[in-house]
Order: structure tokens, then sequence, then C-alpha cells
RNA sequence: GCCCCGAUAGCCCAAUGGCAGAGGCAGAGGACUUAAAAUCCUCCCAGUGUGGGUUCGACCCCCACUCGGGGCACCA
């Protein structure tokens, strides 16, 4: 009896069974498992899924399937983040609507989702372009801004001239727009903020939960993005003016240290002290010159300073001493208070500009090192203070908090923070979004609309001019735009922009709990039976973006009482990517390897294989790397175990051969305790091994009627189900079981099984290794030393030296020095 | 420039202070076969990037460096 394994004939005959059983679902009220939250992060449907997707759903499914292995009631779901700019760029390029190119990939994609055996649950799905969602999108903008953390403003924003809208400070990578990689240029603009900044104290101090839970590099990437600094802000009076000027320092103790101050070309201050002077016209030509570059050119740090002296002087608090003003582009006009005061001793790019300008530096830290204005290096290590009065003598520390202190008492300075983190720029001049809940009214002003009213639905693509043009093109949809004011009843215009897809991906792992709920956002009562997610799974790209925008989402979520948790997702695994031959696969590169080609060629069970078999999850893959046809050939073998097993099920395995009992009790624990520590490679390996030991057993071992062969046999198919789930239920067929194989249950160890009847305990002589034993595991350190020294090798080696050092760890080892 | 992570066989990767090799890929030989494929068996291969240190003992801990990957970067 040799029948062939034959993945195409096992896909087709199991996908329609599991179909009826229906083996993942999680919502039944009847269910007394306790419940866990698996989630993997949803997918934008830009087309059919593709070796990326194959990877992180593989892996997601692993831990979902392990989880129900091990008794737990899984909500494992699945949805579409389908709003977006590709759909609305694909629909401008063939002139379709994008709802219609969006609805066509997601059904692609669940149809290759199903194929792909992933185990969710169904009933479940959502897709955040749906009315029923963007709904409490909109339902959400307007909580945020009856608390006041969503905000209209003007300012100069990113403006990338390609896609021909704004983007978020976390949407520029490197200036440049990440989506097209166009320059990005600054635009002055009225538009929505959420003010994230207010939360950028939880958001940092709340990861010291995560650690442990989350990557180290998410942690890491986030903790830099949100860049927090702390220093002093301090009061200095202008000559000529009734109001004071503010900086920021993290270096207050340098306070004795500055020799200029220097303010943003682009701030209101630096305009108003130009304003009127001689000056005035050398400040408006440097003005124009900084806002015609590109950031890419103002961010290189490299670039000689530049700046316009103001003719007019600050006065330090601390000595009297006149500081000149200067206006210069080195600083950032949205950070801190737009000003600086200088200390080029100490300051490397205050020196830069110190030594340009040919400005006083004064060395207030005596650090050791070369003379800064000699050098043009400046010292930025501890030292001792010197030429400040109060503080000489001071360490770094000791001085900032003293001059702190001093300042507080006289009213001319506080300690303070600052942030990189800026609020999040949500209003996007585009179609495919959920149109921001806002009526303009001459009137009245803003004006939300009543929650009664909600969703404002998008109209309907047909006939609209979507091509990008800087202005939302809701804004030409007459028909649309133009209302009645919700308070006056006067002709007014609706907000015409959408919101930042972000914004969706924010909360829908809360609506996952409740997806037909037309009550609320979502079900308070599942969401606290189902939240926070046990297990998030996802690529890192979205370290920053996504993952630091939900768990602002959760906090406000949590502070307007909706939620008994400030933590969305308890653990995060974030898988690598899957390149070729060393780069990201990509059409244009021409190393493209398709994911359908490869299941059709190989199976799906091989090429999920394959990808948690690659190596650690977190690791990039290289497809080159990779051998399908390997795992193909592996799980070929493993459905042969099962053809020869004859016993029958429910055979006593008590009564089987304890060598293969041990192997498999042994595999089993590995295998548990591998994948829960995220080692699925290891887990797979271990299976091979279990695999490869019953194949011994049955050819030249206790033959195929034993009943250890069948426990082997049933523990590989359970554990091979967490990977290859076709071949797995096959097997469990032919071992005489119904499906669901998923549901069989974790196969229960005998921890007898597990203790070994003897180890091997090496003798060291000087920690190298002279002859190995057998010992009891249980041998006492005593009874060990006393093998040790007995042992033949030992004792020709040792001949009559002196023992200096005796070191035995039983049952391991004896460490004999010499 | 600052910060983080990594480096083990021809290749992908195991080994969480105690035997460097679990598993796989590639390669070689053999069995089966008229032959091939498939299958099965056997074999080959490094002393852990470099240099120091701690330790009875280091791939593992510490320091410095090299190379690779990533993050931040005129944020005061």
């Amino acid at each position: 009896m040799h029948e062939a394994y034959d993945f195409e004939a096992i896909q087709e005959k199991w996908l329609p069974i599991w179909d009826q059983i229906e083996p993942f679902k999680s919502g039944r009220s009847s269910d007394v498992r306790p419940k866990k939250y698996v989630l993997d992060m949803f997918p934008y449907p830009s087309g059919d899924l593709h070796m990326g997707h194959a990877e992180a759903y593989a892996l997601g499914d692993v831990i979902a399937r392990y989880w129900v292995q091990k008794g737990f009631n899984v909500m494992h779901p699945i949805g579409w983040d389908s709003f977006g700019l590709p759909a609305e760029n694909a629909a401008i390029k063939r002139g379709t609507d994008p709802k219609a190119w969006t609805y066509e990939n997601i059904e692609m994609q669940k149809s290759s989702m199903r194929r792909y055996a992933c185990s969710f649950d169904w009933d479940r799905t959502l897709h955040t372009s749906d009315p029923e969602y963007y709904k409490w999108n909109q339902w959400l903008f307007l909580e945020l801004y009856k608390k006041g953390l969503a905000y209209r403003k003007d300012s100069a924003v990113n403006w990338c001239p390609s896609c021909q809208t704004v983007l978020a400070n976390e949407q520029v990578v490197a200036g440049l727009c990440e989506r097209c990689d166009t320059a990005v240029t600054k635009k002055k603009l009225n538009q929505w903020y959420l003010k994230i900044t207010d939360y950028a104290d939880r958001l940092l101090d709340d990861m010291a939960d995560l650690e442990g839970k989350w990557p180290e590099k998410v942690l890491m990437m986030q903790r830099n993005w949100i860049g927090r600094s702390t220093g002093a802000e301090v009061t200095f009076e202008i000559e000529g003016r009734a109001e004071p000027l503010t900086v920021y320092t993290t270096r207050p103790d340098t306070l004795h240290g500055a020799t200029f101050i220097v303010v943003a070309v682009d701030s209101a201050l630096a305009a108003e002290l130009a304003a009127g002077s001689s000056i005035q016209g050398n400040f408006t030509e440097y003005l124009e010159k900084t806002k015609a570059a590109s950031d890419i050119d103002r961010l290189a740090t490299d670039r000689p300073k530049s700046g316009v002296f103001l003719e007019r002087y600050a006065i330090n608090p601390v000595n009297g001493e006149k500081l000149p003003i200067w206006a210069s582009d080195y600083v950032l006009a949205d950070y801190g208070t737009g000003a600086i005061m200088a200390v080029p001793a100490h300051d490397q790019r205050d020196l830069d500009f110190a030594r340009a300008m040919h400005l006083n530096v004064r060395t207030v830290v005596e650090t050791g090192e070369d003379d800064p204005s000699i050098s043009g290096i400046a010292t930025i290590g501890d030292g001792i203070i010197v030429n400040s009065g109060s503080l000489n003598g001071l360490s770094k520390e000791k001085a900032i908090n003293k001059i702190i202190e001093e300042l507080s008492a006289k009213g001319l300075g506080k300690g303070a923070k600052n942030y990189r983190l800026r609020d999040w720029l949500i209003s996007r001049q585009r179609f495919w979004g959920t149109p921001i809940p806002i009526i303009h009214c001459e009137k009245c002003g803003e004006v939300a609309v009543p929650e009664a009213q909600l969703p404002v639905q998008l109209p309907d693509a047909t006939g609209m001019d979507l091509k990008p043009k800087g202005s939302s093109p809701l804004g030409a949809a007459d028909a649309w735009v133009n209302v009645k004011c919700p308070q006056c009843g006067a002709d007014a215009k609706r907000d015409a922009d959408t919101m930042d897809t972000f914004f969706d991906s924010s909360w829908y792992f809360l609506r996952y709990t409740s997806v037909q709920f037309d009550d609320r956002a979502f079900d308070q009562d599942e969401v606290k039976s189902w939240l926070p997610v046990d297990q998030y799974v996802g690529g890192v790209t979205h370290a920053i973006l996504h993952l630091l925008y939900s768990r602002f989402f959760t906090k406000v979520l949590h502070d307007l009482g909706y939620l008994d948790f400030e933590e969305p997702f308890t653990r995060l695994l974030n898988q690598g990517m899957v390149q070729m031959d060393g780069s990201a696969m990509s059409k244009s590169r021409g190393n493209l390897v398709r994911l359908s080609d490869e299941l059709n060629t190989h199976g799906v069970d091989a090429i999920r294989l394959s990808l948690v078999f690659a190596g650690p999850p977190e690791d990039d893959i290289d497809w080159a790397d990779v051998s399908p046809s390997g795992s193909f050939k592996f799980l070929n073998r493993a459905w042969r175990v099962s053809g020869d097993v004859t016993s029958n099920p429910g055979v006593d395995f008590s009564t089987g051969d304890l060598a293969l009992r041990k192997i498999t009790a042994k595999s089993l624990f590995d295998i548990s305790f591998a994948v829960e520590s995220f080692r699925f490679n290891v887990a797979v390996a271990r299976i091979m091994e279990l695999v490869n030991a019953t194949r011994k057993a049955i050819d030249s071992g206790c033959g195929g009627a034993d009943p250890a062969v069948r426990e082997a046999a049933e523990a590989i198919a359970i554990s091979l189900s967490l990977v290859a789930p076709y071949t797995a239920e096959d097997m469990w067929e032919r071992l005489g079981h119904k499906p669901a194989i998923a549901l069989a249950g974790w196969p229960a160890i005998d921890s007898a099984l597990l203790e070994a009847d003897s180890v091997t305990a090496v003798l060291q002589i000087n920690g190298k290794i002279k002859d190995r034993i057998e010992v009891s595991p249980n041998i006492s350190d005593a009874d060990l030393e006393k093998l040790g020294l007995a042992n033949e090798a030992i004792k020709a080696e040792l001949g009559g030296a002196e023992i200096k050092k005796l070191i035995v760890r039983a049952p391991k080892l004896v460490n004999i020095v010499i």
C-alpha cells in the first residue's frame, strides 16, 4: 500500500470540510475555553497576496493554531485596511471607481487566504472603507474634537508635490515622501491635527511595561521618535522690547557661556525684530532663500552655517551681558521656543556658527580637552564648571539643578521638557478616505456633524475628477459639499478633506470584537472580555506610525472611559521581510517570486513550512536560501509515517516501546517551548527529528504495530498541524480520526517520560574534555567525583600531578584543575 | 556624528557559562530499479569576525576594533 502524497488532492479535499466544521469560530456564547486574542496586521488590498503576506500569516497561524490546540478560545480575525491612495491612483489610471478596484482585490485576497488555510474567524471581517466602519472613525474624531484633542491650525506642512497631499511627520522619510520618494516641500495650510503630544510622556513611560514583550528595536524606535529631552527654559530681556524672549536649553549649566542668541529665521519673533530695521532687506532675502530650500538641503548637517545679525541685543539674566541676536536657519521654529542661547564652547552647532560669524567663545566647563575656540571642536562632556559665578566648581548635573533653582527663585526660568514628537496631521486632500465630519458655516464657524447624521458618506465617485490638484476632490462635488448648517440652518459647506488612513487602523483591533454592532464603535463588554490583544504579529515597517497611533488611541479611549486598559498589544512579534538575492522583491527589479506560482508548484503546506523553517521569524528571509522542494520532501516523509501505523486508534500507549515514547515526549515538550518562545524554526527542526526517529522505529526498530509508533505519529500530526494543516489533517484521517485535527488538543506529556535513565557526564582536566561517562541523572556530587577520579583516562592524564581544584556539577561534569 | 542589533560549516541556521551541531539546503558514495524519478542508508565540512579580559571552564559575560543591517540626525 503506497498511495502517493498528492498535495493538490489533499487541499481540495479538506478545504470544503473545514468550511463546514469551522474550527476557528470564536464567538460562541457556550464556549467555556479561556480566551486568547491573536492578531495579524490587516492587509492593504493592493492586489493579490504576496510572499511577505504569506510569511506573516504563516507565523500568526502557528501561534493561533497552537493556542487552539492548547485548549484556548482563540479569536484570530482578519480585515482590510481598504481606504488609501493606491486605490485612488488605480482608479484615476483606469477611470473607474476606487471602490470597485478595492473590493475586487479584497475578494481576491480573501480567496487566497482561504486556500492558504489561515485560521481566521471569517465571521469577524471588516473593511475600513465600509460606511459601517468609517462611521465610527467619524464618531471617534468627534469624541477627540469635543475633548480638544482634534483641532485646526495654520502651519507650514509637509507637502508631497507628486501625491498632491499633505503628509504627517511620520510619513516623511529623510525629506522624501515615504510612498513615492518625491522631495517633500513646505506649504502653509490650515489643517486638522490630533494632539498626540499631550500623551508624549505616557507613550514614553508606559513602554516600561512592554519591555521584554515587544522587540527591543521597536521600543527603541518609538523612544527615539518621541525624543523627550529635559532641560530648562530661560528668560532673556530684549533691549527695546517689553516682552522678554524665552529659550529652551538642555544645558542651563552653561548659561554663563552664552555669547549670542539665535532665533529661527522663519519664526514670528525674527520677523518682528527685523521689521523696520536697517537689516530688514537682508533678513527678508535670507528668509526667502530659506523657504525655497527643500527639507533635504536644510537638514544637511555639513552645510556651512548662515544667518543675519538682527542688530538687537538680549540681556543674559545671570551676568547682565549684552548678547547679539541673530536669525538663522539652523534653529527650528517649531521646536522648543524657536530660539536658543548659543554656547559655542560646548555645542558644536553654535561653535560652527560663532566661527563663521566671528563671535565670542567662552569656556565654562573645564573638561580637560583642547580649547574649543582653537580646536574648533566643542567640548560636550562633563567637567568642572568655571567662569560661572555661583556654579563654579560644580559638576554638570549639580550645576544644572542649582541654576534651575536659582532661576526659578527669581522668576527667570524653570525646568522644562521638550519632545521631538509633533502633533499628528490627519487632513488629506484626497477622495478615498473617511470624510471629516465637520461643517463650516460662515456664522457658526466649525460645526460638528450631529452624531445622528453619521456616517457622512462618500459620494459615488462616478464622473468625479479624482486627479490630484492640491485640493480635495470632494470640494468639487457640489451636491455633497453644500449643506445647511446644523446649528443655524444657513448655507454651509462640508469639510472636504479626508482622514489619514492611519486613523482607520488605530482602533480596528477593537472593532473585531463586535463587527456587526451598530450602536457603538465596539461593544464594551466584548472588548473587556477579549482585549488587550495577547499577541500581535506584523512587519517592523509599522514600528512607529501604526503602533504609536494605536497606543495613542487606546490611551485616549481609556481616558474617555471606554476601555479599562492603556496598552493595546501585550506582546508583539515582528516578522522580517522576504527578499530575493539580497534585495526586496519587486517587479521592477525583476526578482519577484510570485506566491501563487510557488503555491501551485509546491503546495500550500510546503510554502508555509519553508517560510516558518527558514530562520528566526524576525530575520529577513532570502528566498534564494529556501528550499520549498525540500519542505515538500519532508511533508511527504511525515505523511508516509501515518500510513505505516498499523495499530488502532485508542490503543494504550503505555505498553509501547519506551525509547520511542521518550523521544516523543521530549519532542512535544521542546516543540511547545520553541513555539512559545517564537523559535518556530527550531520547533520545525524538532518535528523533523521526531519524524526521523519514528521512521527508524518503523523500519528497523519496534515496527509499525507498536503503540509507541501511533503515539509518535499522532504527535507528529498534531504538531505539524500548526504549520502544514492540510498534510496534518490527512495524516489524522489516515490514523483513523475524524476532522478537524485543529481541535484534537495538544497531547498530554507524561513527565516520567521526560526523565532520562542516564546522562552523559564529561570529565575535564583544566577545562579540556578527557572522557565521557554515563551516569544516573540523580547522581550526587560526591559519587560523580569518585567516578571521575577513578576513570582510567583521567588517571592516565593526571599521572601524579597535584589537584589544585576540583569542580563537580552533578550530573553533568567533573573538572579537575592541576 | 549618536544609538541599537547582528557575525557559528560552501549556504540557511541550532547550541541562553559546562560535549560546538539539533534540523535543513547544496555536495559525494551506496541500496532499490532494465533505467530514471521517488524512496532509504552512509559520508564529507567549521572550532564560533579580530584582539584583549573575567572564569576551573566563554559562541554565550566585559572592553576595544572590523564588517554587515537598522534607527535618529542642525530637536539646542
